[in-house]
DNA sequence: ACCTGAACACCGTTCAAGT
DNA sequence: ACCTGAACACCGTTCAAGT
């Protein structure tokens, strides 16, 4: 007589990225999560391949997550646009420190989201930046941008650099200088 | 009778440094590094108080000799200064991928370098910004600089951004963008 | 004063046995 | 068809015992 499921990939994932945010990658572990889904840790490998496809299918939630979440903040303004989707980057990050970190594959041994599904979440940043500066210049604003604020991101959250003073100040200063060198395109 | 001792703190940070760029943080195994050093894991902890202490080496290692890197670079113009600092931590990023990402706090769990000790290989850069752009937008100009350059090697290293075309010519592109923006102030 | 083997708790994973 | 306990290899760490 087939045993019914009493748990899913779904709700595993959930719980994973639960136990991210709650403890970083490290926290992530069989036991945890099976404990938090009210199975033993065995079980879970008739859901999921392994650890690391467990964490991959994390990643590859959050991407979901942030594409919805930078969806909804589209405008129909191109400039106002590229400033939504860095402004609403940032604010995933805060929200979710750990999920980003291990989205940009700054996570050495997890696995890293493949460049495709990388490019859904900036897919409306391309836009407004073709609509910006011409679509000859649009790869390159993109990767300006993005690469500053991840970069400025990441040094957020780890504190490597020592942020004194307004940090909001300092990335309203940076965006606003960013923005000003993509979009002088000549 | 006292045993004389067959390794040392310097050789075992050495040990792991290497193991470290071999297979990543997940490699640099207290049995690995214990083994390279010929000699017992148990015997790392006469030298070292855990493996969070020896990563924490580890990183202020991979400090040291970034700085030294960068001191070496130096030149009188500074726009030329803030290049060269710049290009050398891309270098340094491309021949220590795994030091640099660990050097950054992008490994959670691993401990991060303190806000002090990630200020030393920046000095430089600092101080050329300075002679460049005035000493009240020095810090500024520095945080976007370093923002935008750890953004961009963090991705370039993980491939978290498909980077179709010549990479080294994106590189190029946003570099002269960012210290135009940077330059521009007034 | 440092090195070692033995031991412990913990982790990921496999598998035969249960329902 | 899924769940479980038992088992295995591996890891970080401690400690008494060696020299």
């Amino acid at each position: 007589m087939p045993a019914p499921a009493r748990t899913g990939r779904e709700q595993i994932v959930a719980a994973a990225r639960s136990l991210l945010e709650e403890g970083g990658v490290d926290a992530v572990t069989m036991a945890a999560v099976a404990d938090r889904v009210g199975v033993r840790s065995p079980s879970l490998y008739k859901h999921v391949r392994d650890r690391g496809d467990l964490l991959a299918q994390t990643v590859a939630a959050t991407i979901d997550d942030v594409t919805a979440r930078l969806e909804a903040l589209a405008e129909p303004d191109p400039g106002r646009s590229v400033l939504a989707q860095v402004e609403g980057m940032r604010r995933f990050a805060q929200e979710q420190p750990q999920g980003f970190r291990l989205m940009f594959g700054a996570v050495p041994g997890a696995p890293r989201a493949h460049p495709s599904e990388m490019e859904r979440p900036l897919r409306l940043l391309l836009e407004a930046m073709a609509a910006l500066v011409g679509p000859e210049h649009a790869l390159d604003g993109a990767r300006l941008v993005t690469a500053w604020a991840n970069g400025f991101i990441t040094m957020e959250l780890t504190g490597a650099l020592q942020m004194g003073g307004d940090i909001d100040a300092a990335w309203e200063w940076g965006l606003r200088r960013i923005v000003a060198a993509v979009t002088a395109v000549g």
